[in-house]
DNA sequence: ACACACCCTATAGCCTGTATAGGGTCAAGC
DNA sequence: GCTTGACCCTATACAGGCTATAGGGTGTGT
């Protein structure tokens, strides 16, 4: 099948599929004569497995190494289990960042009066204020911020 | 003042405040002879106000119309409580996706046996079934992934 | 013969910084 | 006067996970 085919089957961008191919995850498929892509079941599944990862949030580093377990198969798993064990703990940790952010949110949209000028707002003077550590260095997790660049 | 004191009075990186006064949210400074950047208290007061406002993961594009509100003292300040307002919507919906993806990945844990070689693990096979749309395209609102890139 | 959908490669852009290379400035100590 | 070291400067590339664009080739139907 070509990479259109591959794309509707799976759900994700001919342009993603490249990408994938570029990055090592999913690969390299055989040619046609013309240079197209032919694509066997085996990549259906494999690509299937990537973006089902992918919407759990991994990065395709962790991707990368769920599949690199997937294709030793006699191995013990361990290494599967930790991982997604390991993500989790980050998504956990991000919800109760967000859930910080969303308490100060709330409690800055509280102290602005709405019509009166912005001179006295109440909202742009208390982010005036130097910040006390609210989001200090965590660099340990993996867990990023509230706006998305895709 | 010189651009590593503002650094350390501010909590906030000499490569970073460069940056920021690149994108336009930091004016530039007078310099010295020797072609150094000095800043005043003004600075120190606004780039103060830039860290609160990332603190809170505003992107620079709200942070940006945040200061044009700040910067016209005598307008009311609708757009700035209007801003916060959305900001906070976006946090709101990325905490519920959030918590999806920790449901999904704590079903997930639940399957793997752990001693078992990886060809039987439940995690692994789970993951080969095609996604059924968990994560769709939503595309409105600008909430991200797990993973930070900074 | 032409249109049109599909395929190819290569490159740049998004965002918020961080890292690196290659250089200038300035005060203290020898 | 010379070196050392902390600080400053610019310009450029990289990170993730794609998306978009330019400029071209292929294959099928009318």
């Amino acid at each position: 099948m070509k990479i259109g085919e591959l794309a509707t089957r799976t759900g994700c961008r001919v342009v993603t599929i490249r990408y994938y191919e570029r990055e090592g995850v999913l690969p390299e498929p055989a040619r046609s004569e013309a240079n197209y892509r032919l694509y066997s079941e085996t990549h259906v599944e494999r690509l299937s497995f990537i973006r089902h990862c992918r919407a759990l949030d991994m990065t395709l580093d962790e991707i990368r190494a769920l599949l690199a377990c997937h294709d030793h198969p006699a191995d013990a798993c361990h290494r599967a289990d930790a991982l997604v064990d390991e993500h989790l703990q980050h998504v956990e940790a991000r919800i109760e960042q967000l859930q910080t952010l969303k308490a100060s949110l709330e409690a800055l949209k509280g102290r602005c009066q709405g019509q009166r000028p912005a001179a006295e707002c109440g909202i742009l003077s208390a982010l005036s204020q130097p910040p006390e550590a609210e989001h200090a260095e965590d660099g340990a997790d993996h867990v990023p911020g509230t706006h998305p660049r895709f």
